[in-house]
DNA sequence: TCTTGTCCTGCGGGAACCCGCAAATTTTGC
DNA sequence: GCAAAATTTGCGGGTTCCCGCAGGACAAGA
């Protein structure tokens, strides 16, 4: 059995290897890259059937690499190991994760325990291990209470882009009316019409403090809209 | 001497006390914080004259610990060890730096040997240490070839607030057409017109655009966008 | 079949934005 | 002290955004 991990802080990638090494004794070879472009090529050479991976790298982030790495191998296990919890990232790894798929989604803040259960749990096991916090997040979004749909998220990346209305109209092939409609919705839910203080109404460009909000709130984050941006520019444009 | 160490990665602070160790042997104490909170109140405490810390922390993150600690004796020597090279983040910590105070700032993935040059640079010698990345982003600014200006800079941090053109105005005790010149001087800086593909011209709303090419060139970042919503908010709105 | 609910669509208007033009004001350099 | 340069301000217009209103399309259920 052999484990590939993708990480590009050299000190988070030694104790990964120790953890490794200590959780599955089964494990006669770990395998380690940098960044997600070279974790990609290493899985596809090595055919890798083990993966535990960092979001958030330089080069090719660890939502991009997977994604490359299950069209390949439908069938690869791989243990997400992130900082944060963001919804954009949460969000970003249940789009790619192809039917029936193992995989597992842990902090690096929970402890050297959580980590080796989750490390058998996933490749041992064919278990998929979620820590709470990352669970909380992904609940919010099915029951709508204030998770946005999957339209909405996407009208708001769009907007977050920088496009018009009527360019999105055109992208998604909806009338500009309809646009504008799930921009509202976008806005309540958000809760855009907050003003601070006293002020006048007009206070807020609703269309950028949606986006302000969604930022704040880490429904958007930076890689997120990178990859948007990306796939805005290879689309060519339309 | 004894030295404050502020970082919220466990892994991370344990490199770090180590390395201060071998770095200044005539180091008798080192002290570590989890994050900019406590660190605030630990350099009170101990009157700590030589801090390093992370910038990104939850909590209270690195450049606001700084400021206040700067703020209540201002001639700390405080060495910044970041993940990244974000004009945000830069920006933010020239900002904050009282005059003639001395500080550093190093990538954390420069080399043991770079660290502890910087470690003795700042804590004995009383030097900047600024490592070459950063360096580049500051040069970038002041040589206004590409880098925006001050008064730009806070334009478009009122903007990606979300604020309408005559709430900044107000604001920022500036006529209405005052803010729409600095708007268009920020589109021009930020190549805001480049259009993807063959599209029509109206491509993009150039507002939001603007702040999406600034995220994603990292002129400003999260971090950034929360100081400001915290600033804004505690005005009261004007 | 008729109702109910949800979504898409068009129309219209008020507000906000983007910007060229030109005069007034401040800053800068010598 | 004065001219050049940069900033600020007002005016006017074309465009886009925001949204209430109302009519149509489609599915679910009584």
């Amino acid at each position: 059995m052999r484990v590939l991990i993708v990480e590009d802080d050299p000190l988070h990638r030694s104790y990964l290897n120790e953890a490794v090494r200590a959780a599955l004794p089964e494990c006669d070879m770990v395998l380690e890259a940098e960044n997600g472009l070279s974790g990609e090529l290493q899985a596809r050479k090595l055919r890798a059937e083990h993966v535990v991976m960092d979001l958030q790298m330089s080069e090719r982030n660890g939502i991009e690499a997977a994604r490359t790495i299950w069209r390949e191998r439908p069938d690869t296990k791989i243990l997400f190991w992130s900082n944060y919890s963001d919804e954009a990232y949460v969000r970003g790894v249940a789009r790619i994760v192809p039917e029936g798929a193992t995989y597992g989604y842990v902090l690096k803040s929970a402890s050297d325990e959580r980590l080796k259960l989750a490390l058998r749990g996933v490749f041992m096991e064919s278990q998929c291990v979620i820590d709470r916090e990352v669970r909380g997040i992904q609940q919010r979004n099915l029951g709508n209470a204030h998770g946005l749909s999957d339209a909405e998220y996407e009208i708001l990346v769009d907007v977050a882009l920088g496009l018009t209305d009527k360019a999105i109209a055109q992208r998604k092939k909806l009338s500009l009316r309809s646009v504008q409609n799930r921009l509202q919705q976008l806005y309540e839910k958000l809760d855009v019409y907050e003003v601070p203080g006293e002020g006048p109404e007009g206070w807020y460009n609703l269309r950028m403090r949606a986006v302000a909000v969604a930022l704040l709130r880490k429904v958007l984050n930076a890689s997120a809209l990178e990859r948007a941006e990306r796939e805005l520019r290879n689309s060519g444009g339309n």
